[in-house]
DNA sequence: GCGAGTTTGTTCTCGCGGTCACAAACTCCG
DNA sequence: CGGAGTTTGTGACCGCGAGAACAAACTCGC
């Protein structure tokens, strides 16, 4: 999925903190940190292996495999502690402290992120806007004023920023992408419809909306299918002569 | 991945036309299509594997493989015509007709939801918008009039709408989508940061933007605990007496 | 018509990831 | 203090998916 390439052949042990955790895993920290932050809200300050899967919806021998490869933060017949173990996880995933992110495209899409609540309330703090167009500089968008794309490097470097948010056409995609790994971001998620070349060491995640719209198309065609021509005959030889 | 259960045992050979496609071949195949038509805008009728591999940016082994699952649409010692190509994996997905779209809750996402012209143009029609807010009501978005939520059942049985997308709160997503499924829904997109339970025959894919900037944070993580600690030492038993 | 070159379709192998099942370890109660 | 009950952590197994490699099939030039 993410164009990883910064392999380290360090082949350690197994449940020593702080290495090796699997691709799989890794995409389902969040999903545990949310589960235990909306536990933690309701005054829950211990929960099982079971609750919590349930509430993250996987199988709960799943979660605790995930979990294991963390440490040992359960107790044997008790089960986690709420804020022990999203300490852990937020420690583990990175988000302990806020991450500074810059979103390049000011469109509806990136007015929506910029305005979206979920970013600064999970780790990660929108410095800087920028987009192109003419039009749209100086306005402000979420409390942040809309900066020229040229300015990119210069916010880059001085606000450390490492992750980067693409939300502009396909066709300039590539474009802001060189700059972005040009100016020293290293991590970018991208909503624009287009395949990103980037160099080893970067990592790109892409969230694609018209593919998603298309995966369900594509079951919701065969469970049309299904209702209909449910009679599932394989009449492709079976004529009689 | 998704919450699939409507899955008929019935395995029939291998490259049969209209059966038992991998989901991970499915997820690509937006994917080649849209690489597709972006060759067919450049007037070019014809390419191979490795081309659109490229293109689409995966290997042209499992691009092959995956083209395999829907029939043998190549020529050997040619390539693939793009435009037969383009139309068998539409057809295969579903999507040389309009899906209907609603779309339920018109906050910032919702918004850049209905603006989106990448639904419109690769086989979807939004059809109607709802909110549940009073203030919403009558306002007109991406030339659509933002309807009460009530009226979701109606809509959904007069516009024969099997696709829905929730870009509510996470507090409102469970209900949307349980009244989305009452109404006959069976597909759902959903952009809340919450876990939906929905029952067995309706597909729920999810897109959550902080889990994807979390990733490419534990990622960020790694590259800098490298860059800074290269010299490993495991120092946490090592204490000398 | 035939051989050389090209490209697809498929087979094989390997590793990751998901699930089951169980031993280890902790609490509670008498 | 000991046994029953509970829950974690992990070993074993299995299936899917990725990639390499190769045979089949087509085109082109002579």
């Amino acid at each position: 999925m993410t164009a990883r390439s910064t392999n380290t052949g360090e082949g350690s042990s197994a449940q020593d903190p702080h290495r090796d955790i699997p691709e799989a895993t890794v995409a389902r920290l969040p999903v545990y940190l949310r589960a235990l932050t909306s536990l933690a809200e309701r005054n829950i300050a211990s929960c099982s292996s079971e609750e919590l899967a349930t509430a993250a919806g996987v199988n709960s021998a799943k979660l605790r495999k995930d979990l294991s490869y963390l440490g040992s933060y359960g107790t044997r017949g008790v089960g986690y502690d709420v804020d022990y173990l999203s300490y852990q996880i937020a420690r583990e995933i990175g988000v302990t402290h806020d991450w500074p992110v810059i979103i390049v495209g000011i469109g509806n899409l990136g007015q929506a992120l910029a305005n979206f609540s979920g970013f600064s309330s999970r780790g990660f703090r929108t410095v800087a806007l920028l987009d192109a167009a003419e039009q749209m500089q100086g306005r402000t968008v979420a409390g942040l004023e809309v900066r020229p794309f040229a300015d990119l490097a210069e916010i880059v470097a001085a606000e450390q920023v490492s992750i980067g948010v693409i939300s502009v056409p396909a066709t300039a995609a590539q474009d802001v992408a060189d700059a972005m790994v040009a100016a020293g971001i290293s991590s970018i998620l991208n909503f624009a419809p287009a395949v990103l070349n980037v160099p080893p060491g970067v990592d790109v995640r892409k969230v694609d909306l018209s593919i998603e719209l298309q995966i369900l198309a594509y079951h919701e065609s065969r469970k049309a299918a299904e209702a209909n021509g449910a009679v599932d005959n394989g009449s492709e030889e079976g004529m009689p002569a």
